[in-house]
DNA sequence: ACACTTTCTGTAAGTGCTTACATCGACAAT
DNA sequence: ATTGTCGATGTAAGCACTTACAGAAAGTGT
């Protein structure tokens, strides 16, 4: 059942019947209702290779992210997906892994696929200064389609960031930490990415504000899943620590049940904040305090911005929000 | 940059340059060499679109579940698309909601993209007997493209099934609560799919097996979030309640926090069992005995069956995995 | 040297749609 | 009656590929 089927049954030709199936001001309402009609009645649906073909689009939106099985990636991806559609696009999902040439091989052949736009998400896709290689390729890919990062900062021509200012919000919550009269703030990450160093950054931009000296013993390297974690303090967490930042909940937890099996009572021998706000953190006694990284409200950027754009107007290259502490139980303020 | 200006470029009828893109046998691997260097050197890439229109497929395959923001679900969409990659398959993703309508309509979108299998991930894909009316759709989508179902059950021709067997399995966890000396397991259940139906079915069984009898008031309906399924049951939990098993990790630790909020010790005083396996397993203090329902498995399964049905050969129409009970904190045994 | 394969390459006809341009009828203005 | 205008429709030329079929080149056997 093709175009032509459809025109011979209407008794229209197939340029009325495309421009029907594009709802076209240039047909009258009459025959349009008439070509509908057999449309429905024979279940047509427009061959998308042959449309694609002639328009050169299909409404479809790439998304890449390094695994959406981070309950993060997944929550982003859930919001992208909904929101797409409900402006007609569709959304082709790659998982990419972390590693730089598995990245590189998705992004590009995501491109192949002549979607609409880019989306990648994820602080490991983000550059520091602009120039390091995990960038080339995403420039590369923004000079055939416009590309939107979140939680993620690219410069370049038709690149479009939103990210919460992890700096800033480590800041803000390290600063609560003292407040509460922590000193030894151990800064627990993982791995070693944008969004990382810029906790880091505000973590020591704290201290030094409250005239606490540097101390490296504190910025700790801990394996990213709970029961690892877990040993590596046990094996190695410096005695005096009265208080624990960690980059993300799992993290958090991790040192939580640290705390546990060493007998140090938390909050009142030791905070800890995560970061993300997930599920992890109100399952755990008791429950962690994290920061909200505002995971839907960068979506949400990304797709105004993208919409903008579509729009023929001009578009925010780069947007930064505010994650929100949330107070709970494994701390005192 | 298309199939003409390689062909020229190499000086190669337009047929040749297609040959040599598809790896056909006809060329002699002299062009072959040539064609192909020219295609580098101009980095140029078949456009999809019309190769689709010529072949008819575009070597997609098309995933539908209502959530990926769910943690299983999000776990085999990371797992499906990671190995539809590797067999040369792109993937389309479409987030359906829980609604029927909503359901219906994203099976029929997906199918317009010519896909050539469509992967459904969920139970409330399933269906017990047969015949309601959210299999319909399902069927008649299987007409189009093969259609696989991960963790649900649909009887139908070229439809595949995999699924845990979760009757078995839960009944083997109830047993081993009865063991324990349970004898007033509330059975935690928040919607009514066709895998809650089977954990209840298996939950009975083992009940029947001890001689215990049945009583409603241990079926307990909640909400699907941690504080709420907590607050249900301060609200309503029966007294004598000296077990719980609950169909998903998520109420399972919602339990485990009304047993804290209560004063009742876990597990001396009562037993929590949890389902699927998740990360809140083993957030939580004391870590969850919970049920690995096998999602991965499950997936392996699906995906053979599609390789298999692909290289022409049969498929299994329907596979069952066993559950696997992993032993931790909130149960004695 | 000839016929006959075999191997490789080219020609051209799809594939189903979009859209610039042409056409045609109706109706208004002259 | 004649020209002009405008709205509705049709014609045909893309779009970038695949592949059946034809044909040329090369190799084989006599």
């Amino acid at each position: 059942m093709n175009i032509y089927d459809i025109a011979e049954l209407a008794g229209v030709s197939i340029a009325t019947v495309s421009r029907v199936v594009n709802d076209s001001p240039l047909v009258s309402e009459k025959t349009k209702a008439r070509v509908r009609k057999v449309m429905e009645e024979n279940n047509y649906v427009p061959n998308v290779f042959a449309r694609g073909l002639g328009l050169g689009t299909m409404k479809t939106i790439g998304i890449v992210c390094p695994d959406v099985s981070d309950a993060y990636m997944a929550k982003a991806v859930a919001y992208l997906e909904k929101n797409f559609r409900e402006y007609g696009y569709d959304s082709i999902l790659q998982c990419s892994g972390r590693e730089y040439e598995d990245m590189r091989a998705a992004v590009a052949n995501i491109l192949n696929k002549k979607i609409d736009a880019l989306f990648l998400i994820g602080s490991c896709y983000s550059v520091e200064g602009g120039d390091t290689p995990a960038a080339d390729y995403v420039r590369e890919a923004a000079k055939q389609v416009p590309v939107f990062v979140i939680n993620g900062s690219i410069s370049g021509d038709n690149i479009y960031c939103a990210l919460c200012d992890d700096r800033e919000t480590t800041c803000q919550a390290v600063r609560e930490l003292i407040r509460e009269g922590r000193r030894n703030i151990l800064f627990l990450h993982h791995s070693d990415t944008y969004s990382a160093r810029q906790k880091r950054s505000g973590y020591l931009a704290a201290l030094a504000e409250a005239g606490i000296p540097e101390n490296d013993n504190l910025l700790f390297h801990a394996r990213d899943d709970i029961e690892s974690v877990k040993q590596d303090l046990l094996a190695q967490c410096p005695t005096e620590v009265d208080g624990i930042f960690a980059t993300n909940d799992r993290l958090a937890v991790g040192a939580l049940k640290f705390a546990r099996e060493a007998g140090i009572r938390v909050p009142e021998e030791l905070s800890i904040i995560g970061y993300d706000n997930s599920e992890l953190a109100i399952c755990c006694q008791p429950e962690l305090t994290s920061i909200d990284s505002m995971c839907e409200t960068l979506c949400r950027i990304c797709l105004d911005n993208m919409l903008r754009l579509l729009r023929g107007r001009k578009a925010e290259p780069l947007t930064y929000t505010k994650g929100a502490l949330l107070r709970r139980g494994t701390t005192r303020f």
